[in-house]
DNA sequence: TCTGGGGTCCTAGGACCC
DNA sequence: TCTGGGGTCCTAGGACCC
């Protein structure tokens, strides 16, 4: 047989926890987790740390008491790690697919040509390409379709037998068709809690269930998106590749505050960092927007109404001029939101989003051949001399200001700054 | 005291037009 | 007084994902 079309769609176990611990070898073994910003909440577990009963999403301060008895080590999020190593994965998966799709941080799907024991072949040396260049184990699953691969991968990682790689062809059907018996509908990709139990009350249980299902009849009760799974579920490509991602809809910078904020004059200090780092982001993906929504809320799980300001702001000329956003949001947010509310978080949106062209602003920052504007300059002042060298108003501020994100257990840069290369010693 | 941040896609409904 | 079909564009909200 010559040339099968397969999609495999590749993802680091772990991934969080992985990649500290090719930096820090004395993770292995041990329970890690890895928190959310603000260390929050867990957002990614060892296996050791799954088998201790600790659910993804559980705050912090409810298990660090117990973290030393159990051996426990958490860490901060540390992005700029992780999504360095992301792209080191990325190239070296990419390398063995007739296409690839980065669907997120850890996972890609590729296209892969062969015969059932070929595309087995092919998954076990991209398990081996990623361990051997990057250090960090991956898991394979091929099948004919997205929502296939999706659920082979998820046979490989619950299959310590199958070390990391199934392709659903090579296994005998009835096998396959017995662990779709056996597994929940939810337990899919696209298939969410909500849809689960609106599918239970069509005695619709197992994925076996939603695969026998009329496609008709499910576009009807529920959507085009869950009818789409069914077909997938059958054998029929239905979700398409992407390959060049498409135009962004929409950019966002959004965070919580250690601590809370309850005046106006403080919020406007945070408006005047997160506009521009929101500008910032703008910039470095060659945007300018035409909307921008300003957001603020306080706690939701604090008794009573909260208060959740939100205002757009339409602006004639399409911007990434952060003077020009930061001073929009500093507005909007001193106007929507109320004095002396607890705010704990806050957030910058932008839309309407088009690509910065023509060098139409006469600008004395302009530089040769690049985009003319104030944001081009910030950013590569950040990129030499680090994100806290410059800044507009608060945004300038060398030292953080008070509610700033807590990450106290963060790991090293290791890999995107000179300053924390790890040292080897032999 | 403490509870993430960032996205995508789809649908329904309203405004407006011929 | 009752009463059209068909279309576009925009927005809000729901559901899901990692």
């Amino acid at each position: 047989m010559v040339g099968r079309q397969a999609i495999a769609l590749v993802d680091v176990n772990n991934f969080y926890v992985s990649c500290e611990r090719v930096f820090d070898p004395r993770l292995e073994g041990r329970p890690v987790v890895v928190l959310s910003n603000n260390d929050g909440c867990v957002v990614a577990r060892s296996a050791e740390a799954k088998a201790l009963g600790i659910a993804t999403g559980a705050p912090w301060f409810q298990i660090q008491a117990q973290a030393k008895a159990w051996g426990l080590v958490a860490r901060s999020s540390n992005y700029e790690l992780y999504g360095d190593m992301s792209a080191r994965v990325m190239e070296v998966v990419g390398r063995f697919g007739t296409w690839q799709e980065v669907y997120s941080i850890d996972e890609s799907f590729v296209g892969l040509l062969g015969d059932p024991a070929q595309l087995e072949t092919c998954g076990r040396e991209i398990r081996a390409a990623v361990m051997r260049h990057v250090g960090l184990p991956v898991c394979v699953g091929i099948a004919q379709t997205k929502t296939l691969a999706k659920f082979a991968n998820r046979i490989a990682k619950q299959n310590p037998a199958l070390e990391g790689v199934c392709s659903l062809d090579s296994m005998p059907a009835g096998h396959v068709q017995a662990i779709q018996e056996r597994v929940p509908a939810s337990g899919l990709w696209g298939v969410g809690e909500r849809t689960a139990k609106r599918l239970k009350m069509l005695e619709i249980q197992t994925i076996a269930d939603l695969k026998a299902a009329d496609p008709a009849l499910i576009r009807k009760k529920f959507s085009v998106v869950l009818q789409r799974t069914v077909m997938e579920l059958n054998g029929t490509e239905c979700i398409p590749h992407t390959e060049e991602r498409v135009d962004k809809q929409q950019i966002m910078f959004s965070r919580s505050f250690s601590t809370p904020v309850t005046t106006i004059e403080g919020m406007e200090q945070v408006m005047a960092v997160y506009a521009q780092r929101g500008a910032a982001r703008l910039n470095d993906s060659g945007l300018r927007a035409s909307i921008m929504t300003v957001t603020a809320g306080t706690s939701r799980f604090a008794a009573g109404e909260g208060s959740f300001p939100a205002a757009t702001i339409r602006f004639a000329t399409p911007t990434q001029d952060p003077i020009v956003l930061t001073r929009a949001a500093v507005a909007a947010i001193g106007q929507s939101a109320v004095p002396g509310a607890s705010y704990l978080r806050a957030g910058v949106m932008f839309s309407g989003l088009e690509p910065l062209s023509g060098p139409e602003m006469l600008d004395v920052f302009a530089k040769p051949g690049g985009q003319p504007c104030v944001g081009g300059v910030l950013g590569d002042v950040r990129t030499k001399f680090g994100s806290q060298a410059i800044g507009l108003g608060f945004g300038g501020l060398a030292e953080p200001p008070s509610w700033s994100m807590k990450r106290e257990l963060s790991s090293p840069k290791y890999t995107t700054e000179w300053s924390d290369l790890p040292v080897v010693r032999a």
